[in-house]
This record gives structure tokens, sequence and C-alpha cells, in this order.
RNA sequence: GGAGAGGUGGCAGAGUGGUCGAAUGCAACGGCUUGCUAAGCCGUCAUAUGGGGUAACCUGUAUCGAGGGUUCGAAUCCCUCCCUCUCCGCCA
């Protein structure tokens, strides 16, 4: 959400940047209903304040014995009136409420303008593997291999839900270890272990709720839970409502979770396998820190993500998301793919984004700075990293003519000194 | 799921209709003093938002789990919901 005061102050420029991420917005409206509420405002509590007084007043004019029926009578009219302007108030505080939650974060200066054919490429690395046979897709290989059973999964979930299996459950598994013990080691993470179901405020405080709710799993019995589609949102959620003080900012927290998206729409395309489920494993990593140090967090958040890439010897390339390919909450988002052999394709296996205060104001995620002024924080989050798309990676590059797999150097002591994957005799 | 108890400031814990935004204690912070295993004394110490002032600060309003109601006036009375604890039931 934005602040009220900096879209009055700028109205144009908030405009500018809707605009510049292609979402419709009704600043007038806003503006006009912030007004209005103003006014209102003013007039409520000149009232209440003279009915405090009054009040006062009346309690001692009581000890004395004094009658005080017609100031009493007055008061009540007072009251009245306080009634009326508190239901107003909460109508427009109401609409004003969802225009604001409707309005995006502003991208940042060094993100590309337009659509997705601007994203750029910021970094490259790794070389893309040469076989001397043609590169089978990941879900022969995998099926051959016995380590997904994707028939069976439609079976008892339907399309878009994997069923893994053997090595490829164990896979998963060392994968998602791995990448814990990484990023709580070597970058010195905070791991949390979060609920996968979460409720909507969690939900609107992270910025997934409204626009994002049709691609939700949603628990309607009477709960109002929702599925989580990412550890982003119960993590960077902990701190809601919350003042935390400088010194423990930044936190750097990580958290593996199962993730789980409708992906209303998105059937058909890219789908084959493991390239776009409904329920996949991720670690996830979220920073909260001071105002000031968001871009520079955001740069190291970028280098841990890579270090994990380079461990895993995937080639992959980073991409400066343009305004419209980010998402709603983001000021700046770097995306990382990873080269498929099989498919022959870059693969997005993670989003590394900086949310500026956005997500922090709906949040109502707070800080004392060094002269006590309390501030809105900012936060940030990347993949470290999403498992379906590295696993087709580490598959599909690492095959072999025969059929099996290598299994890179750093995972073997999560397989159980595993160093390749193939076909049990 | 059933029965009971309860939700007050960072924590503990008073307060049952009127100078209560809230006693007191602990913790924390600032200062003073001091000599004996660290203590004593003084002061400060919630959040949001509006107004005034360069600023320290002054000031209006709201907030005692949340929302509604009664009343001139609500932490205190009434209603609804949420949460916590204890006991019983069920259960991986």
């Amino acid at each position: 959400m934005l602040d009220m005061r900096f879209l009055k102050d700028n109205p144009e420029f908030v405009r500018e940047a809707a605009r510049l991420k292609a979402v419709k917005v009704d600043v007038d409206r806003a503006i006009k209903l912030d007004a209005r509420r103003r006014e209102i405002l003013l007039e409520k509590e000149n009232l209440q304040n003279e009915r405090n007084r009054v009040s006062k007043d009346i309690a001692s004019a009581k000890k004395n014995g004094q009658d005080t029926t017609s100031i009493q009578d007055e008061m009540k009219k007072v009251g009245e009136r306080v009634s009326t302007l508190e239901g107003e108030e909460r109508d427009l505080q109401q609409e004003l409420q969802t225009l604001m939650l409707a309005i995006p974060n502003h991208p940042s200066p060094d993100s590309p303008v337009g659509d997705e054919s601007v994203n750029q490429v910021v970094a490259e690395w790794g070389k893309k593997p040469e076989f001397s046979f043609k590169p089978r897709p990941h879900w022969d290989i995998c099926e051959e291999l016995g380590m997904i059973d994707l028939k069976r999964g439609v079976k008892i979930s339907g399309p878009g839900f994997i069923l893994y299996r053997g090595l490829g459950a164990k896979l998963e598994r060392a994968l998602y270890n791995f990448f814990l013990d990484f990023h709580t080691g070597r970058h010195s993470y905070t791991e949390w272990f979060p609920p996968f179901l979460v409720n909507r405020e969690s939900m609107i405080g992270t910025g997934q709720i409204p626009k994002m709710e049709e691609d939700m799993y949603h628990c309607d019995k009477e709960d109002d839970l929702f599925l989580i589609p990412t550890a982003e949102v119960p993590i960077t959620n902990i701190h809601r409502d919350e003042i935390l003080t400088l010194a423990e900012l930044p936190l750097k927290y990580c958290a593996y979770s199962a993730c789980f998206r409708r992906e209303a729409g998105a059937a058909g395309k890219d789908t084959r396998g493991l390239l776009r489920v409904h329920q996949f494993n991720k670690v996830e990593l979220v920073k909260v820190c001071r105002a000031e140090e968001s871009y520079r967090e955001l740069e190291k958040l970028r280098q841990d993500v890579e270090d994990i890439l380079q461990a895993l010897e995937l080639p992959y390339r980073v991409l400066n998301l343009s305004t419209q390919d980010m998402s709603f909450s983001a000021a700046k988002c770097y995306d990382f793919e990873v080269w498929s052999a099989g498919v022959g394709k870059y693969l997005e296996a993670s989003s590394c984004s900086n949310f500026t205060d956005y997500q922090a104001r709906r949040a109502n995620i707070r800080y004392k700075d060094e002269n006590k002024k309390t501030q809105i924080a900012h936060t940030l989050n990347a993949s470290g990293v999403a498992l379906p798309r590295t696993v087709v990676a580490i598959i599909e590059n690492n095959q072999r003519e025969d059929g099996s797999v290598a299994i890179p150097e750093v995972l073997r002591p999560y397989m159980g000194g595993l160093a390749e994957l193939r076909v049990a005799k």
C-alpha cells in the first residue's frame, strides 16, 4: 500500500507508476475520499472534544447536587451527531482502503519500462552443456528412472499434481535440505518452518489479495484460510503489526514450504512434466531491513541466490524485470532462469524482489530509528530456490546417453553418497 | 466437540460507571551518588493520527483482545466474535 500523504502530494507520479505497471487506478477518487474523510474527522473530533469536556463538568456538577438534565439532553444530541459522522467515516474509509489496496507499488527507475519483451539480461553464468546425442526432456527420463509417476498423480489429485517416487522423492528431500543448510550455514539466515495455511490478513499483508485471489487455493468451510502460494506469505507476516528495534535489522529468514497455486488459465502452455505444477517445494529467503538499505540488501540477496545455483553447477541468466513483468507489490525484481538442455529453454527458478515499504505498510511492519522515530520497514524476498525447475535442469543437463543422470557433487552427501541416478538392475 | 476460567502498557499485576491513558512492581533508558560481591536515589519510559513550534515540547482525538450497543460519560454494564488456559471427549 502507498502512503496516503505521498499519493496526495504526488498524484501524477502515482498515476504514471501505475501506468508503467499497466494497472488501472483511480487516484483522483482516492484523493477526494481522503479529503472528505478528513473533513468528517475534524468535525467529529471537535464534537468529541466538547463532549469529553462537558462530561467532566457534569460529573462535578452532580457531586455538588446540581441539576444537569438540560445539559445532558444537549450532549445526547452531540452524541447522535458523532454516531452519524462515525458511520460516514467508516464507509469512506472502507472505499478508500479498497482503492488503496488496488494501487501497485511504483517500479524503481532502473527497471526497464514495458512488457516482458524488454526484460534485461544483466548476468549470465555457466556454459550450456553439449551432447553427442539428442538430449531428452525430463518427463521421459524421470518416468524411465521411476522418479515420478505422472499418471497416478493425476489419478489421486488431478493434472498438475506430481507424485514423486523413489530417488525422485529422495532428490526433493535432498535439495531442500541442501538449500536450507546452505543458506543457514553459509549465508546465516534463520530457519523457520511455517504453517502452510494462512488467514486473509496475512494474504493482504504481502499483497496476494486482492490482486491474485483467484490464483489461491481457499478453504472456505468457515475458516477463511488460504494455502500459501509461497513461504513469503507466512514468513513476511511473522512481524506483522510489530515495531522492531534497529539492532535486530536486517532480519534474514529462510524457510522451506510446499507452495500451492491454482495457475488458473495457464493450462496447455509449457506445462508438461514438472514445468508448471499446482503444488511444489521451495525454500524462500525473506529480509526485513531499514529503508535506506533495501537496494543494497537486494544485491546481496541476488548474490545469495547466484551462489546456490553456482553450487549446483547450473547455467543461468539473471533478468532485470520490466515494469509490467514484475509483481504488483515489487519495486524492482530480478528473475533467475536456469538453462535446461532437454526442453532447450531457460526456466524461471527464482524471483528476487525489493518491495520497499509497500508490503510493510500493508502488514504494518515498523522499526524505531536512531531518533526513536517509528519508520516503515522495507521487505525483500527471493526464492532460494524453487525445486521443480531446478530438478528439471539437473536431470536434463546431467543426462547421459545410457539414460543415467549424474548427481551434482554438492548433493551427493544428501543422496546417501549416490553419484548418479540410474535404473536399478 | 462439551464444561469452566480468563484476555489491561515490554513483562507481572491493580482497577467494576466520572479528574483512568490507566496504581504498583520488574525490566529498559538517562542522570546522580557511592565503594564493596553491586546497591541506593531522582527522572524518563505505549501506539496511531490531526493542529501549533526551527526544535526540545505543547495540544485535540482514538486505542485496556476485536466489533457493535447502553449512557451526558465505559477498562468497568449488555450483545456478537476471536484468542488463551484448565478439565472431559476425539484423534496423527
